[in-house]
Formats: structure tokens, C-alpha cells, sequence
DNA sequence: CTTTTCACAGTCGCGCGGATGGGA
DNA sequence: TCCCATCCGCGCGACTGTGAAAAG
């Protein structure tokens, strides 16, 4: 039973008063029986929180193991082995820690933070980049965004006393392109189903706020895997580690290095994902979301809180995925690396800052995170006036639209098209897109079977299915459809069908139905339309990224746009100084300085498409063996 | 001066329980 | 009249960024 700690009954104080407030006024404590709050107390799974084990996610039915089954308990003396690095001595994280952990939905009872929740594995390595500000790293940095840093070779920095990654190294030894594939091996291919919201961030540098509680990240990790054995068991997980050797900090409207970074911190840098272990048909049949994951800067948070990565604010950090195959028992072969994977994105690296630095990211966040609602100054008018005057998604639109960008709005859309061009007034195309720019990076299946009619991409964006409003991520993953991930451009892979809307079994369900067959994503992704080749060239470049701005452009431009709306999304920190008032300046730099869009303005989609054609996309590749 | 912490206001979803309506 | 299902409002907690104060 939690109380009220920060949350006075403000209705009782001067000021404004709260919506709580004034319903508490107003109910007077009428409805409120006093055995009320002891029943909710006591009720175990009553609360927010709590319900969430209803879920699929975290009561476990798509899960061979049962909670019952923790994974701790499996083979708790592997993981500091498997993990390599020089243990401490003390004992594993949350063994038997269990009573000063948070209840948390997820489950987290039955996590095994223990197994990967070891400190130091990351500090000693670091991905290295050339240091300065976000645009000239990318510019400089031959694996700035490089989907899978392990196959650029010299991409890693070992000190020369740090241990290897005991799954293997996920860098051989001044790199290696490609990884080791033993005969009949079966190596996942894992897609960041949000990245160009990433992207979005990364080009201004991505914060991640750390608070002593912990705080979520946003945008989270998101990812959809392919290529897994169906039957095999794998566990999922998290790692933060540096991404460089230097302390930053943000001084003159940019980041810049300010000493060296402390490796030494301790603190948990792995976050197992919820569902671990789970088969691979599990994996690949939904999107694996990290939404539940916290970041936070209290070392003490590792003993308790499984929920937690542990940073440091003002370093730069590197997300890796981790795919580990597993006994059906949950327990890791040691002695096969080859059951490892490990998949970066560079696109997801951020600096951790306790308060935001640059505002361009703040002005990001509350635009794109649905929690942030509240921070939007227009968000009176953007929601009472009329859809054509709105510059900002409207509450109706899924929050998750912001986050994931590849949601079953996308997959649906073939069904409720009618309805939606019925139902929507032009202005809410736009919004759409400005709500969801990263659209255009997931070029929606739609877009992939009709080119001849772009505009449906741009149109399905704000459309709204049943619960679509939910603030839950989880509840996400119930509506989501693998198969809008086809613009990661798998040009084939082995499960096909030749039906068009074989994923569509039921219209009433769609996204559902998109779940259980991969078929049509396959068989979407074998369109062979110019994004099925869409990259990520190992030098992603600010050039290119700002091409990736431009592709958003270019896609946007089917529909007539109000020129004041679009001279405002041609340039994201134009939107935020023209159309919202800042509540914080960048010192020194305005945001249009800044972005890297000012300077796509001369690129052609031509050009862009030819570029981004070169190389590998969106995914990572299985990186280590 | 920089960085961190904390209280705050706001949005949202969930669960509870009263209110309501239909059927036995 | 009773029972049951459904609807609806309220309280709560989770979550966000803000901004001032505190700490370093």
C-alpha cells in the first residue's frame, strides 16, 4: 500500500486545485468507504500495477514457463560466469532480495535479475567515436550508426585488462565483419522497430533522464526478431554499457567531452527482459518492447530493483540486445558461444543527464512521449480546435503511435481504409504525419503492396483502434502487427505465403491475426519496392540522416499541406520554436543552427534511395558467435 | 557555477463500488 | 423483490517535464 507521500490532498490546500483534488471535494469522502483503501491494500492484484499480470506479457500464457519457473532458480551459478567479468564476490543481484524489490506488473518476481544483473560487465568497453558534437560524429565516425557495431572493425575499445565478453566476444579482437557462423547455426536478425523516432533523437543527441527511482527511457527499446528456431529457448535481454571513454557535458548549446568517463561505475547494466526465457516462436511472434526498463543513477537500485540499469549521468551509452539460446530449462550452454547473439544500434546511444540539457530533446520527449502530454502548451487548442489547426497528434491518436511507430494502425489499414478517409478530415492526414514523421521510415506494408497510392501510409497513421489511447506500452503489444516492420527490408526469408491477407484471418482482430503468421510479412517484405532495401550503411552518416529527414519530407508531401504546418515539420526545431513556446532555451545555439535538417533541404529522394540501398537496414545482424 | 534532488501539476488507465436497468 | 450485468464516476498510482532549492 502506497501512500500519498507527494500527493497532499491539495483540495485542502490553496492553489490550484487538482482534478483530484476537486473530485475529492467534491465526493467528500462519500463514496469512499473506510474498508475501501484496506481493501485495495490488501487486495494483491488490484492497482494499476498489478493488473498488468493479466496480461499475456506478464501472466505468462504464451510463456513455456510458468512463473513458477523462475529463471534464478534454474541455473543461478551460470551468469557470472557467462558473463565473464570479474565478480565481486557478493552475492548476485536480487537472490534472495526478493522482499526489497518493488511489485512491479511485469512480473519481476519471476525476472531473473540475478543471472544478468552483474555489475561491471559493460565499463570496460566502449565503443568508440569520435568525440563531439552529434552531427560531426556521425560524420566522422565510420560506425556512428552502424546497426551492428561488431562488424566494423577497430569499433570497440578494450582496456587491455578488461575481460572478455564471455559470450564471446562481441568485437574479436580489432573488430571483424561478420560473424562466425557455425554449420547449421540458426542466427536471428533483429529489426528496432522504432528507430526513426530514434533517429529523430539521435539527431540531437539523445538524453536519457536518470532519477534516484529510476525513470523510463523514452524512446524505449523496441525491437522484432527473425530468424530465431521456432522451438528453441532463448532469454532476452538489455545491456547498457558506454559508448565512449569520455565524460560530456553540454556547454555552448552542444555536447562535449569534459574529461574521462568513470568505468568504474558499479550498478546493474543488464535488464532481462520480462518474458526471458521464452521460445523462439515467442520471440518472433511479437515485438519485444523494453518499455518497462528504468534508468536509473542510484547504485544501491541494483540490489532491489531488477527494473533498473544503472548509469551515470553525463556519459554516453550504447543499448545491446542480447539473444541468448537456453536450455528448456532456462539454462545457458557455456561452453557454445554460438547460442549468443548480440545486436547494436548506435542510433539508440544517449548521454544520461538528470535534467535535460538540450531543449531540442525536451521539446522531442513531450511532443512524442505520452506521458508528457501535459507539457505541450497547445494542448488545449490542439485538441478543441479544429483538425486542420492541430500541430500536434491528438490525444485519440495512440500514444504509442509515437513511441512504435509500426503499429497495427498500419496493418489494419486495408480493412478500415474506407472508414478512416470517411471519418477523417484532411488536416488529421497531415497531423498524422506530423505526429508520427518516423513513419516514413517504416514505410507501412501498405506502401509496400501499393505504391501507386502513397498517400495511404500517411492516412493510417492517426487512426485510432479500439483502446488505442492506453498509456500502457504493454497493452501495445497486444495490437501490434509484426508485419509493419517490413520496411526493415528483409528481402526474403524462409517463412513465405503467397496469400495476400493471410495474416488477416479475422478483421475484427487484426493486428491479433497479424501475430500468429509471419507469412505476409515475408511475403510483404518480398516486394521488392525500394525500401526493401532500405539501410543503414555502416557509416551512417549526419548526411544520411538527414536524407532519412528528407525521405520523411518526400513522403509527406502527397497530401496539400497547409505551408505554415509545413514549413514548420521541413524542420523539426523550427516546429518547436515557431509553433511551441519553449519553456527552456539552448543556450547560445538555436535549434535550427543545430539541425542537421537545415541542410537536407537539397536532397533528393533519388539520391537518398540510392544511398540508403547501400549496405544493411535497419536491423542488426547477429554480431557475435 | 554546475549538477542533482525534490515537490509539483498535469494526463492517463485501472479497479472499485454505486447506480441503473432488465429479467426471473 | 431479488439477482445479475452493465455503466459510470471517483480515487489512486504511474508517469511525465518543470522549476526552484539544495548539494557539490
Amino acid at each position: 500500500l502506497r501512500f500519498p507521500e507527494r500527493r497532499p490532498d491539495k483540495s485542502a490546500t490553496s492553489g490550484p486545485v487538482s482534478p483530484h483534488g476537486a473530485a475529492a471535494a467534491r465526493g467528500a469522502g462519500g463514496r469512499r468507504r473506510p474498508e475501501q483503501s484496506g481493501a485495495r491494500g490488501t487486495r494483491a492484484g488490484s492497482g494499476r500495477g498489478a493488473s498488468a499480470p493479466a496480461r499475456p506479457v506478464a501472466a505468462g500464457p504464451p510463456s513455456r514457463f510458468p512463473p513458477s519457473l523462475p529463471l534464478r532458480a534454474r541455473a543461478p551459478a551460470q551468469l557470472p560466469a557467462m558473463l565473464g567479468e570479474a565478480e565481486t564476490g557478493e552475492p548476485p543481484f536480487g537472490s534472495a532480495k526478493a522482499e526489497g524489490r518493488k511489485a512491479a506488473p511485469c512480473g519481476d518476481e519471476e525476472l531473473p535479475p540475478a543471472r544478468y544483473a552483474l555489475e561491471s560487465v559493460s565499463p570496460e568497453r566502449y565503443y568508440l567515436q569520435s568525440p563531439g558534437p552529434p552531427g560531426a560524429e556521425l560524420g566522422g565516425g565510420p560506425c556512428s550508426l552502424f546497426p551492428y557495431a561488431a562488424a566494423q572493425p577497430g569499433a570497440v575499445y578494450q582496456p587491455p585488462a578488461a575481460p572478455r565478453y564471455p559470450y564471446g566476444p562481441v568485437l574479436a579482437p580489432g573488430g571483424f565483419a561478420g560473424a562466425v557462423c557455425p554449420p547449421g547455426a540458426r542466427y536471428g536478425q533483429v529489426f528496432l522497430c522504432n528507430r526513426p523516432l530514434w533517429l529523430k533523437f539521435h539527431r540531437h543527441q539523445t538524453e536519457m533522464i536518470i532519477t534516484k527511482q529510476g525513470r523510463r527511457m523514452f524512446p524505449f527499446l523496441s525491437f522484432n526478431i527473425t530468424g530465431l528456431n521456432p522451438t528453441a529457448h532463448y532469454n532476452v535481454f538489455v545491456e547498457v554499457v558506454l559508448a565512449d571513454p569520455n565524460h560530456w557535458r553540454f556547454q555552448g548549446g552542444k555536447w562535449v567531452t569534459c574529461g574521462k568517463a568513470d568505468n568504474n561505475m558499479q550498478g546493474n547494466k543488464v535488464y532481462v527482459h520480462p518474458e526471458s526465457p521464452n521460445t523462439g516462436a515467442h520471440w518472433m511472434r511479437q515485438e519485444i518492447s523494453f518499455g518497462k526498463l528504468k534508468l536509473t543513477n542510484n547504485k544501491g537500485a541494483n540490489n532491489n530493483n531488477a527494473q533498473m540499469i544503472v548509469l551515470q549521468s553525463l556519459h554516453k551509452y550504447q543499448p545491446r540486445l542480447h539473444i541468448v539460446e537456453v536450455t528448456e530449462d532456462g539454462v545457458e550452454d557455456l561452453n557454445d558461444s554460438s547460442k549468443t547473439q548480440t545486436f547494436i544500434f548506435p542510433e539508440t546511444q544517449f548521454i544520461a543527464v538528470t535534467a535535460y540539457q538540450n531543449t531540442d530533446i525536451t521539446q522531442l520527449k513531450i511532443d512524442h512521449n505520452p506521458f508528457a502530454k501535459g507539457f505541450r502548451d497547445n494542448y488545449d487548442s490542439m485538441y478543441t480546435a479544429s483538425e486542420n489547426d492541430r500541430l500536434t497528434p491528438s490525444p485519440t491518436d495512440s500514444p504509442r503511435s509515437h513511441q512504435i511507430v509500426p503499429g497495427a494502425r498500419y496493418s489494419v489499414q486495408p480493412f478500415f481504409q474506407e472508414q478512416f478517409v470517411n471519418n477523417l478530415p484532411p488536416g488529421r492526414f497531415y497531423n498524422g504525419e506530423r505526429a508520427v514523421p518516423q513513419a516514413n521510415g517504416l514505410l507501412s506494408p501498405q506502401q509496400g503492396e501499393e505504391v501507386a497510392s502513397p498517400p495511404q501510409r500517411w492516412f493510417v497513421t492517426p487512426v485510432q483502434q479500439p483502446g488505442a489511447n492506453k498509456l500502457d506500452m504493454n497493452s501495445y503489444e497486444t495490437e501490434y502487427s509484426p508485419s509493419t516492420l517490413l520496411p526493415y527490408g528483409i528481402k526474403s526469408l524462409p517463412l513465405q505465403t503467397s496469400h495476400a491477407l493471410g495474416y488477416y484471418p479475422d478483421p475484427t482482430f487484426p493486428s491479433m491475426a497479424g501475430w500468429g503468421s509471419r507469412g505476409s510479412y515475408q511475403r510483404k517484405m518480398t516486394t521488392g519496392l525500394p525500401w526493401t532495401s532500405r539501410t543503414s550503411p555502416p557509416g551512417f552518416s549526419e548526411d544520411q540522416l538527414s536524407k532519412e529527414k528528407v525521405k520523411e519530407e518526400i513522403g509527406s508531401s502527397w497530401i496539400e499541406t497547409p505551408p505554415s504546418i509545413k514549413s514548420l515539420d521541413s524542420n523539426d526545431s523550427g516546429v518547436y520554436t515557431g509553433a511551441c513556446k519553449r519553456r527552456r532555451l539552448s543556450p547560445s545555439t538555436s535549434s535550427n543552427e543545430n539541425s542537421p535538417t537545415m541542410k537536407c533541404e537539397d536532397i533528393n529522394a533519388e539520391d537518398y534511395s540510392k544511398d540508403t540501398s547501400k549496405g544493411m537496414g535497419y536491423y542488426a545482424f547477429y554480431t557475435s558467435s
